[in-house]
DNA sequence: TTCATGCTTCGACAATAGACGAAGTGTGTT
DNA sequence: AACACACTTCGTCTATTGTCGAAGCATGAA
């Protein structure tokens, strides 16, 4: 009768409370167990449980069995993609949480997008990528291309590249900001850097926030290592 | 309590099967009234009432009174683009409606998203633009920007884009195909261009449809206006 | 084997909210 | 003024579904 794809499904899955909690709990990047899960939505495992089937059931998420526990993940970087930009029109037509805490601005500054950094070094990041050459934009996709110098750049940071192309998960993305509305960098590569200042000791997670926190030398090196550049 | 926006009141709105109908019936970009909305819902005048309350309430359309009726639109491109991602992933994921009928191709060709034009013809045009360096993509944002010679070229169309620019409506911006994904025309340009297709007669809406109709002679003009360069 | 842990399934309850009939408001037409 | 039309508001009914307690499966440890 009616032509197209269906909406109605998407929207009544993230439409409620508790699962857009476990959504947003899941853009941590991190895969969770359903006890976790559970707490986070402030639910019984019972109904977790039954939330996560229909999740699942919707393709929003995957799981992978690990003995006796599971780990949830969001399914794939649209997922990703759709809440992040759902929180952008939500942020900009005012419908914020409860209250704004403290955290607010931390949040602002770095947080983790699903797998890869975002906020306002994330977009720094981004930019600096782009200026030097080192990524291009391409016409019609969100797709981005990495230069040869590009390539450089992130062999001498000792990222290996090889392995992260053979994936079928696309290299370099563009991912838009909710706070900032501007684009920064997801993708494999994405998450290979933020990995990066992790085991640099530059930045580590908040625990169970989605806050990314730099450490003073460890922006500093950040700051070295993407500068500002103007056009 | 919990940071950020809150995504909940979105997917609620959207995720219920009417209120579905509703909108997708105005990605059409067309005016509609509460009554005709509800016979694109199937439901009575008073349900669709509520629903358009609730809808206006979560900012997603807009209503202007003029006489005795009520016209409806979407709020604005923000919202018809959150509607094209959901779209396309959730044609991604296989959740398509009930049976997908005979007009699909035509559907993939050229349709009206929201108020420009999107499909297979929509990335065409979009494309031969970029090409010619009449449009320009910027680096961090989803604005793009009219060289003088493609403000030229629109003039030569006889385009006046003037009145376009004092607007707060962004003039030129991209937008993401569910089909294609990829991008096309949106900003109050791309809805210029529309309206000049169907002022010259290539091209008119199907009655109730998003299908966008090229007559034979309109689409060889159209081909001729906006050629496919290879790079 | 026995036990503990992590999660799922079953069944029942309760709250939400979508549906419509009936009546009310406001606007234009005659 | 009287009427028609477009839509809203009110009240009520119904169905959906989110919720949890209790029991049932797995997996790993002792």
């Amino acid at each position: 009768m009616k032509e197209g794809p269906d909406i109605t499904l998407l929207g009544s899955l993230i439409g409620d409370p508790a699962r857009a909690n476990m959504l947003t709990a899941l853009m941590s990047g991190k895969a969770l167990t359903a006890s976790e899960l559970a707490a986070e939505a402030g639910i019984t495992l019972q109904t977790t449980s039954a939330h996560l089937g229909k999740l699942e059931g919707g393709g929003l998420i995957r799981q992978r069995k690990q003995g006796r526990h599971r780990y949830f993940t969001l399914a794939d970087d649209d997922v990703g993609g759709l809440l992040e930009t759902m929180m952008g029109l939500a942020a900009k037509k005012g419908h914020t949480r409860t209250r704004t805490g403290p955290r607010a601005p931390a949040l602002r500054k770095a947080r983790v997008c699903y797998n890869h950094l975002a906020g306002e070094l994330g977009v720094q990041m981004y930019d600096s990528l782009l200026a030097r050459g080192f990524l291009q934009e391409q016409a019609d996709e969100d797709l981005l291309i990495l230069s040869d110098q590009g390539r450089d750049f992130v062999a001498d940071l000792g990222i290996d590249i090889s392995p992260l192309n053979q994936s079928r998960r696309p290299l370099c993305k563009s991912c838009l900001d909710w706070s900032a509305r501007r684009s920064h960098l997801a993708g494999s590569l994405g998450t290979a850097l933020l990995e990066h200042f992790y085991h640099k000791g530059w930045a580590k997670r908040v625990e169970g926030q989605r806050i990314v926190e730099f450490s003073r030398p460890g922006e500093v090196s950040f700051q070295k290592l993407f500068p500002l550049i103007e056009c």
